[in-house]
DNA sequence: GGCGTCAAGTCGGCTA
DNA sequence: TAGCCGACTTGACGCC
């Protein structure tokens, strides 16, 4: 994958996540990721499965003692999701070459970048339809009417979106980690 | 233990 | 027929 004399992307992440000291970087994550970002993530000498098989999504899976096949879960890295969510803020669809540019820039599967569009696009569609039990339209000023549910799920987008390129930009090598596990809070990669 | 989240699996429909 | 999609479901994981 790694090829010496690409060009490199508009992206950065490239260049960031080929950084030899991002290792400490997943420090808020799990310790046991066991998909192919464990592999991208040089401290993953604490995983303890047998990385006996690779599916074509490339996540790998181990065997249970009954020599089943067991699905491991990956974990993407922040930067990764950082870089998946500005993608889906400006666009929800990818072509092929998008998809194909944006999974080797992020260093995954073109696969996992598709599944990861179909997941985010469906939990947006859902959390709008939960939203809807309450539904309030409103005519915006170009005329069009809007849900009160969707203006609001695309707000949350926006602001997401905003809130990550506003952290990326001002630490594009050490961007804060957002703690969504209890503390909610941005802090210090390091 | 229940619950929420999330990546991946499954299934059926659509299209070129 | 292959590839993509939406709409779920499954399984792993963390939090309470």
């Amino acid at each position: 994958m790694a090829t010496s004399n690409k060009q490199l992307t508009s992206f950065f992440i490239e260049d960031i996540l080929s950084l030899k000291d991002d290792k400490k970087d997943d420090s808020w994550r799990s310790e046991n990721n066991t998909d192919d970002s464990a592999d991208r993530q040089t401290d993953s000498a604490d995983i303890s499965v047998c990385r006996s098989s690779e599916d074509k999504t490339g996540s790998l899976t181990e065997m249970t003692s009954g020599g089943k096949k067991k699905r491991s879960r990956a974990a993407f890295t922040h930067l990764q999701v950082l870089e998946l969510e500005k993608k889906f803020s400006r666009q929800r669809y990818l072509s092929a070459p998008e998809r194909a540019h944006l999974a080797s820039a992020l260093r995954l599967t073109e696969t996992q970048v598709k599944i990861w569009f179909q997941n985010r696009r469906y939990k947006t569609k859902r959390r709008q339809l939960t939203t809807d039990g309450n539904e309030e339209y409103f005519q915006k000023s170009d005329g069009t009417i809007v849900s009160a549910a969707a203006a609001a799920a695309a707000e949350e987008d926006f602001i997401r979106a905003s809130i990550l390129a506003t952290v990326y930009k001002s630490y594009p090598y050490r961007p804060y980690l957002y703690d969504s596990r209890g503390l909610n809070v941005w802090r210090p990669a390091l």
